[in-house]
DNA sequence: ATTTTCACCAAGCGCGCGCTTGTTAAAAAT
DNA sequence: ATTTTTAACAAGCGCGCGCTTGGTGAAAAT
């Protein structure tokens, strides 16, 4: 009989039984890391739901059908795992970000640049699937030093995009307060959204748009 | 020779060597469960700023010089200190925000009762030695489900408050978005403070308060 | 045909955690 | 003077955690 680890509760019978060895490579087709995407995402979608330390790294290896020593072939730490995640999250978050400032919406009005600025955060947010930066914002306590402070300036670099646009909204009059301030507390407003947006609620993410778009920039005289 | 706990760097021999028993009543002085208090205050700042997960009930015995066990005289479970911790935050944030209101003030303009409402809200967020409301705010997850539906009912008492501030500054025109999704997006900002603001950095609670007016809401014309 | 590499399984070690149980000394009540 | 109550200590149990180590079958490289 083969004993199951421990005292588990996922005896090794049960488990769906992948094939070992190296996965095919159909054809030149770069297929590599991809069981790594999927204790990427697995891990994501658990941090966030339950939290970090809520949540065991038995968890995820079972969320994606591996015993329970296996992510650490992938990943030689759960933290080095949540780093994994909130890395890519900032990457795409930059991506999205880029996309949304790319020409030739850069010749259109502050405010316009603005509605983009802010529209692709919420996609970043609060996008289906997206749950690479909650995670971020709500458990990179448990990483390192090192890992936060790496974080650290992925942030800076996606928050300095947001200051030369606040800056010429402040120039015409449609921002009132101090762009510095300013920056901090509307991006607090839009992460917050994390607490209670609700995709099934009848808000859509251009209607929150606009709403915010409305608390913080006066119309233009 | 004493043994030390199981294997703690905490050898009881180098405690306080508390005197045992009821503490003394002086002369009709209530004097009752103050060592709940202390317990009570320790946990929030150690909640606040290791996280929930990460701090050991030892941890907080050793804060107030108690061994390991002691804490579970005063409290029944470790997510029974947090309730606690996070229900005396929601008492003293309530009691802060009634004091804002309290006439005269009631009469005086909308504007004006917006700007003591988040006054004081920041006073509850950032004032010296309030813990207990950052913990409640990042650690309520590791709640029982009975104990974060009770600590919900507060928290809607608590921001009801603020709608017929709002609903009183939209119909003036000083806000300009819809009264519900403006109240979660101020408050978001608002709550966000908690993760950047530093008492030592010069930027005082009013100035603070001055800037989120400014940003929120227009000059009446 | 043989060797090497890859991606995992199988088993379990040691540690720190929340919490319990029995005891004790001082204060309060009788 | 005796009993009861209070607030703690002393010791440790059992469990689940992160992580390690050795083995193994399939694919890839030679």
């Amino acid at each position: 009989m083969t004993a199951p680890e421990t005292r588990s509760a996922t005896p090794a019978d049960l488990l769906p039984k992948r094939p070992r060895g190296r996965p095919r490579k159909t054809e030149g087709e770069r297929d590599d890391g991809n069981r790594r995407q999927d204790l990427l995402a697995a891990a994501a979608r658990l941090f966030r739901h339950q939290g970090f330390d809520a949540t065991s790294t038995r968890d995820i290896a079972a969320a994606v059908g591996m015993h329970s020593g296996s992510p650490f072939y992938h990943f030689k730490s759960k933290s080095a795992l949540l780093f994994a995640v909130v890395q890519e999250g900032m990457h795409a978050a930059m991506a999205r970000q880029a996309q949304a400032l790319q020409p030739p919406g850069l010749t259109d009005p502050p405010s316009a640049q603005m509605r983009r600025l802010i529209r692709a955060h919420f996609d970043t947010l609060l996008g289906p699937g997206n749950d690479f930066i909650p995670v971020m914002l709500y458990e990179s306590r448990a990483l390192t030093a090192a890992q936060r402070s790496a974080l650290a300036q992925l942030q800076d670099d996606y928050e300095a995009a947001w200051t030369p646009v606040l800056q010429a909204l402040h120039a015409s009059g449609e921002l009132q307060a101090p762009v510095k301030v300013s920056r901090l507390l509307i991006l607090g407003a839009l992460n917050w959204a994390v607490q209670w947006y609700d995709r099934q609620k009848g808000l859509s993410l251009d209607e929150l748009t606009d709403a915010a778009m409305a608390l913080f920039f006066a119309r233009k005289r």
